[in-house]
DNA sequence: CCCTGATTCGC
DNA sequence: GCGAATCAGG
């Protein structure tokens, strides 16, 4: 379907009544969002509170452009990450305690690793300065380093291992491939320090 | 992960 | 002109 002129005058009313891009799209039918937003912004009609407004000093829009760059890698995700099978993530790094019988080696479980990794946080901090909840993305190593509602607490803040929450590090930390079963000993392991709680 | 609007660019 | 893909943020 293309726009018709009811269709515009649909649109027009709807997006300065307020409505979003989606429920616009959707009332329409037969245009995605983005088709919505297309025509919305050649109309003329735009300025409506956005999420990516946050443009703060002189950095209108700039990032990597498609054939604009001769030499420009295209880091894409491409085959998402094979969820470990073996594997149990523990949510409570704190308690890496594992005073009986600890193994040998920590077996090295097979965690992808596509690129090497500066040991830094993504972005340059002043020394001390802490990575709290305002700084966590999707890019960004969410393994707590100390103990959430203490005043020291913040989180690693180094790149994750892409498709993980944690950096390469602290993957391995936390995921650690299940140990070979043994009848001998009691299949459970001891339990892990219950978290504080204030 | 879901969502939002903004922008780019091949068609 | 159109809108999918992408971006950047909530």
């Amino acid at each position: 379907m293309s726009w018709t002129d009811e269709r515009i005058e649909t649109l027009r009313s709807l997006w300065e009544k307020g409505l979003t891009a989606s429920q616009i799209a959707d009332k329409l039918g037969s245009v995605s969002r983005n088709a919505v937003i297309g025509k919305a912004h050649r109309l003329g009609l735009k300025a409506r509170p956005s999420p990516v407004k946050g443009d703060s000093d002189g950095t209108p829009r700039e990032t990597a452009k498609k054939a604009a760059a001769p030499a420009a890698p295209k880091p894409k995700p491409e085959a998402a990450a094979p969820e470990a099978a073996a594997s149990q993530p523990r949510p409570a790094p704190e308690a890496k305690a594992t005073p009986t019988a600890a193994p040998a080696a920590a077996p090295k479980p097979a965690i992808p690793v596509r690129t090497a990794m500066p040991a830094a946080p993504v972005k340059p901090r002043a020394p001390g300065e802490k990575v709290t909840l305002l700084d966590l993305s999707d890019k960004i190593c969410k393994w707590p380093i100390g103990h959430p509602g203490e005043p020291d607490f913040q989180f690693c803040g180094r790149p994750v291992n892409p498709g993980f929450p944690y950096c390469t590090p602290h993957c391995a930390e936390a995921y650690q491939a299940q140990l070979p079963r043994d009848r001998n000993r009691p299949s459970r392991a001891p339990m892990p320090p219950l978290p504080r709680v204030r």
